[in-house]
DNA sequence: GTAATGACCTTGG
DNA sequence: ACCAAGGCCATTA
């Protein structure tokens, strides 16, 4: 199994500063498997389970858009989760999501 | 082993 | 500008 992968999702994840969010994109281009985008998210299905318990919550899709929020034990629980990292976030869009974009691939500059 | 699905992204009309 | 289709990788049936 490609664990190795999906630990790598969680690690990127983790690194996510506080109050901060990124994409399944950034995340795939930053492992170097952009085209990958559809596995990122497949790992943070399987993140639930992980531990640490990974902030999924800080991950979104490209639009700023919480599609994986029904994933969540609860669908308010992902929008909870973001207000307490005083991030706004309505009709489940992130607020100047291009301002709290955080890019690993820049962030971290590898 | 093949077929279908998925917390996506890019490109074409 | 908006709507539709394809592609990519991994997991499950």
């Amino acid at each position: 199994m490609e664990k190795d992968f999906f630990q790598m999702v969680y690690q990127v994840v983790r690194l996510v500063p506080k109050g901060r969010v990124t994409s399944y994109g950034a995340i795939a281009a930053y492992l170097g498997a952009k085209s990958s985008s559809r596995v990122v998210g497949y790992a943070m299905n399987g993140a639930h389970q992980v531990k640490p318990k990974v902030p999924a919550h800080r991950v979104v899709n490209r639009n700023g858009l919480l599609t994986g929020k029904h994933h969540f034990e609860t669908p308010y629980h992902m929008q909870e989760l973001l207000a307490k990292e005083k991030i706004i976030v309505e009709n489940d869009s992130i607020v100047d999501f291009k301002k709290l974009f955080w890019d690993p691939s820049i962030e971290l500059k590898l």
